[in-house]
DNA sequence: ACCCATTGGTTCATGATTCAACTTATTTAG
DNA sequence: CTAAATAAGTTGAATCATGAACCAATGGGT
């Protein structure tokens, strides 16, 4: 498994594992965008709905907002301003510290919501959850769980 | 769990499952994107170079590598033209198919290829594959291969 | 009170991705 | 044998993402 520059390759049932996982990620993304795309949405688009739709007065604060879907403040702020076009969203100043913006819903982003909820819940049984006993699932759960904390842990360094 | 709509909304546990898996999927990408920035290649070069070192010839057709990676044509055909102004790869045209293409990696792709795989897997054991107790693993991949077939039957249609 | 480092957010330039339109070669049906 | 359908790839325009540079407000420390 070792070889003589030092490199600890993969094992056959480990690359396996390793591009399964980078198969079901990249081709199930896919697939829940298309199943947006009807509604004119994208998972961005839907995922900032999500966010907003939970928060106290359906607003949040742009940096936490970036920080919850893990993007980049450049790449909100854009993001923002594409749904503000489409009418879902829009900035409001924050009187506490007058640099901050809120993203707030609109009244059309909150129906949005509602309307493609559904939808979206149901793609995401039909192609993922559903097809995953409820112990195999609580299994990968526990499994990613401390990944995704590392990750998080890692996040901006080397 | 299920409402006056006849949705079947997802229980807390499902909720969380899923969003870890949508947590690691993005930010691991976003991890191994950043490993291989110092070598000057993304993700979807090296997943090219992979499959074109590991091929006969060191050559594939241009639509088996866009299937191998999962990416439709037009994108793997700018994808190529890029890593070609690279000197990663060069195409040459198929003789028994005057319509196709093959890809070929370049001695230049090949050494590459030799430079960085080492880097690259070890990031993939630090950031996933250690991560993971061998059974873990094993479960992990056991559960989502039926997923990842599920997806690639669906693909392309609605 | 004042300077300076930090934080919150935007903008600009560049590169990547998508989708539809297009060209050329191959296959199939009649 | 030929016409229509299909397959292999490319191209271009529009959209989206990324990273660095930037501006404005805040918060300490001295």
């Amino acid at each position: 498994m070792e070889t003589e520059n030092g490199t600890r390759w993969l094992s056959d049932e480990e690359q396996r594992a390793w591009r399964t996982h980078l198969d079901v990620s990249r081709l199930l993304t896919h697939q829940l965008e298309r199943d947006l795309q009807p509604f004119g949405l994208t998972m961005n688009d839907y995922e900032i709905l999500v966010n907003l739709s939970e928060s106290q007065d359906r607003r949040m604060r742009m940096s936490d907002l970036a920080a919850a879907t893990l993007q980049s403040k450049s790449r909100l702020s854009h993001q923002i301003t594409r749904m503000e076009n489409g009418g879902l969203v829009r900035r409001e100043n924050c009187e506490s510290d007058r640099r901050g913006l809120y993203a707030v819903l609109t009244d059309h982003g909150w129906e949005t919501m509602r309307k493609v909820a559904p939808h979206h819940v149901q793609a995401v049984r039909r192609h993922f959850i559903d097809l995953l006993s409820a112990t195999d699932l609580a299994a990968l759960h526990a499994s990613l769980t401390p990944v995704a904390q590392h990750l998080r842990e890692h996040r901006g360094q080397a």
